[in-house]
DNA sequence: AGCCAGGCTACCG
DNA sequence: CGGTAGCATGGC
């Protein structure tokens, strides 16, 4: 049997349940959580869009605990009252306080890139296309902040969406960005939760039987071949 | 010890 | 142009 992307997102929700993103420190119970399943209106407050935003950037490459480790100390330095306030932190600061979120001197780069674009926003809607000229923002990041901040219908791919896509045979696991979120979209309906949930249900999945070699080993749900 | 994180930029040929 | 080294932490 072959599933399409739709059959999947069914399975996996039937499978793990709501995933709650973004996580957001309003929301944590102090474990590193952060999570509020099923309720799609969150985040809701310009400070926690902000605070999304961040959080997107710190995630690149790395374990999310590890970035709400950076994420939480960002608070307790003021940083997320607002961009104004990240940018009033030195590079050092910035740097020592999401030293958790590995490459702390490109992501310090990144995040103030980042507060600078967001005081020039003055609370709208960002462009993708603007999102993308920011250093430290790529095609996923861009794609989480749109989705999880402001939510925007934008499908947000990533390297668990690529491997598990690929054994289930949509496509090969080198296809490009672009290629992917065009025929998952192609197959799914424009629904900002929709997207939302299916890529925290890909993340969970692929976190579980994606990760380590060879990917997709003993997965349950798709028992298609690794790549 | 070694592998792997919810990537992106810059530089190489 | 496409491909990849570098970024430089912490958990399992």
């Amino acid at each position: 049997m072959k599933l399409d992307p739709l059959q999947l997102y069914q399975l996996l929700l039937e499978h793990y349940g709501p995933q709650g993103w973004w996580p957001l420190l309003s929301c944590s119970s102090g474990d590193g959580g952060g999570y509020h399943p099923g309720n799609y209106q969150l985040p809701a407050a310009a400070g926690e869009r902000f605070e999304a935003a961040v959080g997107a950037i710190l995630a690149q490459n790395i374990s999310w605990l590890q970035a709400w480790e950076a994420l939480h100390n960002l608070e307790r330095s003021g940083a997320l009252v607002s961009a104004q306030a990240l940018c009033s932190l030195s590079q050092e600061q910035l740097a020592e306080a999401i030293r958790p979120a590995r490459f702390l001197n490109s992501k310090a780069r990144y995040l103030r890139n980042l507060a600078e674009f967001w005081i020039q926003l003055a609370g709208a809607v960002p462009e993708r296309e603007a999102l993308l000229q920011i250093t430290g923002v790529g095609p996923e990041t861009a794609d989480s902040i749109l989705l999880y901040a402001f939510q925007q219908p934008e499908f947000v791919v990533d390297a668990y969406t690529r491997r598990i896509g690929a054994a289930a045979g949509w496509f090969p696991v080198e296809s490009g960005y672009q290629a992917v979120k065009q025929q998952l979209t192609a197959a799914l309906p424009v629904q900002t939760e929709l997207y939302n949930e299916f890529h925290a249900l890909l993340v969970r999945h692929g976190s579980l039987w994606y990760s380590s070699r060879p990917h997709g080993a003993g997965d349950p749900l798709l028992t298609g071949r690794p790549d």
